[in-house]
DNA sequence: CTTCGAATTGGAATAATTCCAATTATTGCT
DNA sequence: AGCAATAATTGGAATTATTCCAATTCGAAG
């Protein structure tokens, strides 16, 4: 049996026809494999040339297109720091980003437990959160 | 006296000649003016046309310069939507942005009385947060 | 008044992303 | 299997927010 949580990394060839409802083409499998095995946020365009490697006639619109499908479907989220390109993200978890500023490197961010943000903000009442993002930057302490 | 605070709105020859060590010159009075006057979160653009009722010869350059000088001094914030063009804040308060995707309107929101996000979050200890945004999207409840 | 560094300007350049029209692949039907 | 209908892929062009650049202008300080 295949898993696709948290931390399995499956071939391209491993992945099933169809993904929460989402029929997965070559071209997708690749870019969804790419995704899961370097969970180091990847841009459209570094996910595009580690895919080249496996599959040398694969197209950036299509990388892009297949990114596009991946997140519509809820298979992987798209992350965002300020105007930088956005990133990829299988980690499906309830989870921010922090970006060591040093080293540009980006890192999950859980909440402690059982923390739900909107208890914390002062809401408009009735108000219906569908999207949500969190993106710290920062220096890791050195000590 | 002047104040820059909450709910202020300065004509531009209201405003001093420096601004927390930023010296402000003709087009940053003017489109600091523009941010205070009219605080819906206007992008570049906005800011740039509202500019040009008062100062036609303002160029889109300028503005974007005055902004990044504005940003970069602490007296505005930028705010970002995912890939959307930034946007421009002169609530300097603790808050963060919640997005109506119905009208596409941004209401600020604040925290609820002494909550301090990083509490609530599992961070490498000594980590140095320099930057935080958090941005929500969703409908306003109808009730 | 002159000088010198900083700010402004218009226009060109950049870069991420989207669009488009043509081709190719896949599905569902008979 | 064969074929029509639909969907996905592709390369390249287009878009768009933003940045860069070189030339001019401004403004503060002496």
């Amino acid at each position: 049996m295949i898993s696709l949580d948290a931390n399995s990394s499956p071939t391209p060839e491993e992945l099933p026809p169809e993904i929460g409802g989402l029929r997965m083409t070559k071209q997708r499998r690749e870019v969804f494999s790419v995704v899961l095995a370097e969970r180091d946020h990847p841009t459209a365009n570094d996910v595009f040339s580690r895919s080249q490697k496996r599959m040398p006639t694969i197209s950036l619109a299509t990388v892009y297109n297949c990114l596009e499908a991946l997140v519509s479907h809820g298979l992987v989220r798209q992350v965002n720091f300020e105007r930088e390109p956005s990133r990829y993200c299988p980690n499906l978890s309830d989870h921010c980003h922090f970006q060591d500023e040093k080293t540009g490197t980006i890192h999950d961010v859980v909440f402690k437990e059982g923390v739900n943000l909107a208890d914390f903000l002062e809401l408009p009442q009735g108000t219906e959160i569908s999207h949500l993002e969190i993106s710290l930057k920062g220096q890791i302490g050195s000590n």
